[in-house]
DNA sequence: GGCTCACATGTCCTTTGGTACATGTCCTCT
DNA sequence: AGAGGACATGTACCAAAGGACATGTGAGCC
């Protein structure tokens, strides 16, 4: 369950509703941390409960922004220095891949050249992303320096997988 | 769902146990696809139910081998061929790297350091098991060449980790 | 003034994943 | 003969994820 730090950690930047922060999981995190708008209003109703954030503010359209609190801070830098880092990743490609043998030669390339557009294709956007954050579009603060490594290894994964697929289309069936 | 395409597409290699696809999936898809016991006995009984599977054959130790059935087949190559391909992967790693900022700079060092020891173990375990399979250990089946195809995504995943790590050790705080 | 759209928050229900617990069986070693 | 360990299957429960549905609000435009 670290759909709850991740809420923590974009809190750590400032406040935010929620609604900014499912708009943020989607932008930023795309394919690479999913989360519903209903889990995040859960999950934010739950972390002021607990005292980790509260209401920072009530806008326009019963918008609510919240504001990490120093307990929450606490639970954030605990979580990320001592509890250990899960490693599974669930990549349907690779499961779908070991079962490359019961497909027709046809239906296999076009499935490859599917794949490999489509990581290619995520590759490019989040090299762009890079090249903007390199340019300084976004300004320099220690949050985009770090949102610059996140992006470099989505870059890598990706183009490693897209490289993967082109690889894959020349071995022998 | 696919738990259930991935148990049929063990199946289609030939009859075996829950017990034997539990310990497949531990070995091969360890971190890739990870999958408890008590799933897998469920859906080989959904399965069942539904006609896709069918009871091979009942050994020693209450043992029930199943074997995959035409319409089982026919399923497992209906998804590969047209079910769309779920691209989200939910990398833990990369959803902490966009805390990095909030990590004391000693901690962040270490972090990155057992990260990449992590990657670089991966991909060598898998870079092995290529090595084995490219030397014929394990036969030349359309399976296993299948299977050589999945271990060099992970290879090259890993990989692309294990450098990430790396380069973020020098990137700018 | 009314329409539409983006903003904004939530409930409900189903599926999936994971952990804990429980049980039975055969083989090997001492 | 007995102990321990790998083989083998399951139940029960809880947490997490995802989709469907519902509702209200302010801004801009025609």
């Amino acid at each position: 369950m670290s759909l709850r730090h991740g809420l923590l950690g974009l809190l750590a930047e400032g406040p935010a509703s929620g609604y900014d922060l499912a708009r943020r999981f989607q932008e930023v995190l795309g394919q690479i941390w999913p989360a519903q708008h209903p889990k995040i209003y859960a999950e934010l109703g739950r972390l002021a409960d607990e005292g980790l954030i509260e209401v920072d503010s009530e806008g326009p359209r019963r918008r609510k922004a919240y504001r990490i609190t120093e307990a929450g801070e606490a639970e954030i830098r605990r979580w990320l220095s001592t509890e250990d880092v899960d490693h599974t990743m669930r990549l349907q490609s690779l499961l779908r891949s070991l079962f490359f043998w019961l497909m027709e030669p046809d239906d296999l390339r076009r499935h490859l050249d599917d794949e490999a557009r489509f990581f290619a294709d995520a590759a490019a956007r989040y090299r762009a992303y890079a090249e903007a954050k390199d340019r300084g579009d976004f300004g320099d603060s220690p949050q985009t320096r770090s949102m610059r490594i996140t992006i470099e290894a989505a870059v890598r994964i990706y183009q490693a997988l897209a490289d993967w697929a082109e690889w894959a289309k020349t071995a022998p069936k």
